[in-house]
DNA sequence: CATGAATGAGTGTTCATTCAT
DNA sequence: CATGAATGAACACTCATTCAT
């Protein structure tokens, strides 16, 4: 006899089941907001419902919570993108800038940013994890600009510049401006802001004249 | 035969000199390895070779050594970089790539780079030394940018862009370039490190190209 | 057989409702025979029992711990005090002897007259903490004896004279008693003790007269 | 041969020798102003114009300073008072509120005061002092309390009271003066000061009508 | 004698972690 | 499983006291 619980589990039990992801959540928050140290367990407990010492039954301790936190939220900004950018037509400079802007708006002006932050602030107390972050992140990544600029290249559009070096010339702006959101960004009046679209268009225009062939 | 106290200042005496040096030295060392928060003063002033109180004797309080090691490592080397500048003779493109590298072996190459790479994990906690950082360090050298880029334009040699933006077109891969090596860099293997100089060589004549006017 | 357990709360249950009190009367002890500013708040949590984090989970810190001391011990009986002075029928000059001895029987004579001579003491070190005793011990005191006498003048027993000066005259010897007791009493030999509650009645009878309107 | 300094020291010699006395005299308005625990050496070498080092050359430790001051500056207000009195000619009423003001306007009112409340104040801390100041300050006054009133009594002005507890009628308000005057007084808005001579006045008066055989 | 640099034991307070219930 | 009371090791900072010069 199927009982309701077996294909809907009461609000107790399904809540038991998503207890770690819950806290997962709230710590992606905390971690995000305050970093490591600055983050108390207990308001992570808080967050999530539960009590300080249920978040120790399914975390050992805090680091590894962190690192939890970290590989679950780790977010793969190229795989959405690679497929359009496959069937891009049209001038690599355009697509250059195009893809810029994307990844800013659906990754950089995101949540998810924050995780990078976190690793990049991080990444020297907990090595593992910045290994995990190049491996999953940021070679794909490379990856995906270094093809893009050596689509220019090859089309005759841009000069044969050092490639491995350029995709820095073309991450290191959408980095910069991750790190300001979450960094100094929040601590400056808003005269001091700065427009990302505004800056990244500006970026992408000066890059593709400086790589452009004419 | 004269004895030594009449050519070297007393021991006493000598160390007491020596004491803030020390102090800061041994500061930087501990903040750009562990951080600001994961920093004990106990540990900077025994890494000095004195006593927890000693540090206190030259320093009111954490907040204000953190501010005596960004004078003495990040306020002066940029200072002094800025007076070097205003002599420069020639074209405003090749001060520019000139400009960054300097940057780079001045700064970004040392241990002292680490402090942008604290600020930048950090500020949100100690919103205090996020806005010292700012008045001290970014403002100016966002002026000495900005008047670069404005000779530029005003010499006809670059095209009147947007200055503000285009500030953190050449700010953002210096900055890049010290995250990258006080957090993911330690961890790649070599065939994956960045060369710097050869990098901002490229950004930096991409960049002019991208300015330039003709 | 009913087990222990269902009429007696756990152990661990019992204890926790029961900390407050015991840090309480801790405190109490520590602060009047220390003072505020030697009090270590490790050895108040020692004397009750538990160890120095458990206290801040029940105060927040030393200045509020030492607030809830007084409330506990000052306001209080105070505020008992008055309840049972309204309902008094009779002369004011017996109401007034009788308060002050009643003063003297549920407070002076206490160990919790200790906190006044400490406020005495420490007051200028810590203006907050004077404050406070000011607004809610001082002030209602105050208050009560100023209907006393008022009492006394509205019914015609007493000469109209100024209250606010009077009330000094009533307080002043309850305060010295209390003052002595924790200052000079202990090191005095038996034979030049002051019987307090003998002064007292004397110095009631010397005002009343000296008051009466007769 | 008498040279200058035989008679008129050289202020460095003069200075040498009073060293002692600055330093009492330096830790003499701290101790009163800020109490034993408050008070740092280092603030009290400062004020005398030496180092500290040299405050620890004449003074084992700040115990024995504290115990100096209060042995050096105890004032016994009695002796030059008990003169004067003794040529009062008159009503012992005017006589006893004329000797209240005058202890208050000659010692109460005066620096001089802040070792009686010290005293008061740390007395539980330094029995011995406690019983110096009773042999030395104490007892005398209240001799001279004791006489007046015996006078009064003996001359039929007042009637035969408990004269060993009416003196505490007198000294009482004199000290709680004393006391207020240095603790709670300057935390209190002036609109809640008292006027201590209108107080005496008023209390003295009370006094007199409560003890005279009218 | 005098200095003041140096010390280190202590203070209030925080927080990750444990464990009896 | 879940709780939350309890712990104790840190940490920044203070200050009486010492001692080489």
């Amino acid at each position: 006899m199927a009982s309701v619980s077996d294909t809907l589990p009461h609000k107790r039990e399904r809540r038991k089941q998503d207890r770690p992801g819950e806290l997962l959540e709230a710590a992606l928050d905390l971690f995000v907001e305050k970093g490591f140290a600055a983050t108390r367990v207990e308001e992570v407990a808080l967050r999530a419902g539960v009590s300080k010492g249920t978040l120790f039954l399914y975390f050992p301790n805090k680091e590894d919570l962190f690192k939890a936190v970290v590989r679950e939220n780790v977010v793969h900004p190229v795989n959405q993108g690679a497929a359009e950018l496959a069937q891009f037509q049209g001038k690599t400079g355009e697509l250059l800038e195009w893809m810029m802007l994307q990844w800013w708006r659906r990754y950089g002006a995101t949540k998810a940013s924050g995780i990078s932050k976190l690793i990049m602030s991080e990444a020297s107390n907990f090595p593992d994890l910045a290994t995990f972050f190049r491996e999953e992140v940021i070679k794909p990544a490379d990856a995906m600009v270094r093809s893009v600029l050596q689509r220019g290249i090859d089309q005759g559009e841009f000069r044969p510049v050092n490639v491995d070096l350029a995709l820095h010339s073309v991450m290191a702006p959408l980095l910069f401006l991750v790190m300001w959101k979450h960094s100094m960004g929040p601590c400056c009046p808003t005269s001091e802001q700065i427009d990302p679209e505004a800056f990244i268009s500006q970026h992408a225009q000066l890059l593709v004249r400086g790589l452009s062939n004419s």
